[in-house]
DNA sequence: CAAGGCATTTGAGCCGGATCAAGGTGAATA
DNA sequence: TATTCACCTTGATCCGGCTCAAATGCCTTG
């Protein structure tokens, strides 16, 4: 397998950032027991409902969690960037399966050391229930938009929410505010499997806001948004 | 408000059986601060993002969660049934509307002295976190269902989750586990927002299926599971 | 630079589910 | 019993997004 496995012995300040809200001797302590792994696009780290034997924070890149129909339909059911945990505190295994999208950085913990340090250090695991809460929410929201929500409004508040996400972890490209700019970490394909749509439905939409002169494209990955206003407005907003 | 304030003196065995794996004494504690209400259907608990001052477990009846688009689209993020939770641990407030769907029974407690119990009662958040947990899988199952399933798929799931659910909790109206009987809890209307579907493909689908005796009606809420089988295969199974 | 291979775009036509429009049904009220 | 009203069913038509097919663009390798 194409990993490598590096002690992680002087990464405190990334762990500071990833873990959050952690005194400075917790963060020694996590990190006592972290390794790290650098992942290629395309790795799969965890199978349906296979046992997941350690726990991650991911440095950077991006990781998919998908869903799968027997006959081969797919929904992605998550999507995790830099700092958001992977695996399920105190559950021996997940219902679904998870892939590296990108190249990825991931500090992992053996599960059983990773418990004990949940259960030892004081308000950890209350800090990973308000995480998984966070995660319902835009699950939930992500329900709107699967159900009720068109094809260019999904691809619409697709983008913005790749470009707040990327902004949030200081992945973008450009500086301006106003005209964010951007790699897409997903291809059309993976956006379709997000949305619920085929690659081409997504192509079109694309296409159609460039001719807009919603967004802008250099190559096929690269996106500016050049009018936030109507591509906000194209995404249709919920009810206050 | 057509609701009742009562007392909540003697229900430790409910509580028992709702708030599941605590001790006699850690029940009687929470019986302690606790209130029955009971409501009518469709009356408002929580509107979009108001604050939330209080906690509930369902005691009987259903609650649907939901989250409506400016222009009125409306979806159904999440069912509620006996024994979940409804409201949201040490967070000010819910991005999601609340409403009673069927007569519901709440058992309700104070926020401040719910959160005071919940630090006090060893295991009591780490529970909270688990059922959490629960939601997201089926959050996440839900989102297969409404990006890539079929209207008929759709359906036959929802049909499936209900009979599930209402057996689990005792609401079911027959015996015979093969050929389960049980009251809808959802209008036609519901189970569209729920499917992310119209009302007339909703009542297209369950027609057929009355056709094709794979299940019984009597009136429009009674439904009867004739052929749990080709039931579940028009379900369309997950990838193991 | 050419050749190959994959991802993306674009086009044409079709179909599943939405929309629009009547009816039907059943419980509550008079 | 008749009336009403909300909910549900059924039919006819339409259209957004899917399917199938082909062309184009982009990166990799020789």
């Amino acid at each position: 397998m194409a990993e490598h496995l590096l002690r992680c012995d002087s990464c405190s300040v990334r762990h500071r950032a990833v873990c959050g809200a952690l005194a400075r001797d917790e963060v020694a302590r996590l990190s006592a027991i972290a390794h790290h792994k650098l992942l290629p696009p395309g790795q799969v780290i965890l199978h349906d409902n296979a046992e997941m034997h350690y726990f991650a924070n991911i440095v950077s890149g991006v990781v998919k969690l998908t869903k799968t129909l027997a006959d081969g339909r797919q929904q992605i059911v998550g999507l995790q960037f830099a700092s958001d945990f992977l695996g399920r505190p105190f559950r021996a295994n997940s219902p679904y399966h998870a892939e590296t999208v990108t190249d990825v950085h991931l500090c992992t913990y053996d599960k059983g050391q990773f418990e004990r340090l949940v259960k030892e250090i004081d308000g950890f695991e209350h800090r990973l229930f308000q995480n998984t809460l966070d995660e319902l929410d835009s699950a939930r929201e992500w329900m709107l938009l699967l159900g009720r929500k068109s094809a260019g409004e999904k691809v619409a508040s697709f983008l913005l929410m790749v470009a707040r996400r990327m902004e949030s972890i200081g992945c973008k490209v450009s500086d301006d505010p106003e005209r964010p700019r951007f790699n897409l970490p997903l291809s059309r394909a993976e956006i379709a499997d997000f949305l619920g749509l085929t690659i081409e439905t997504v192509s079109r939409q694309i296409s159609r806001m460039k001719v807009d002169k919603i967004i802008a494209l250099e190559g096929t990955r690269t996106i500016s948004i050049l009018d936030m206003r109507r591509l906000m407005a194209a995404m249709e907003q919920e009810r206050d």
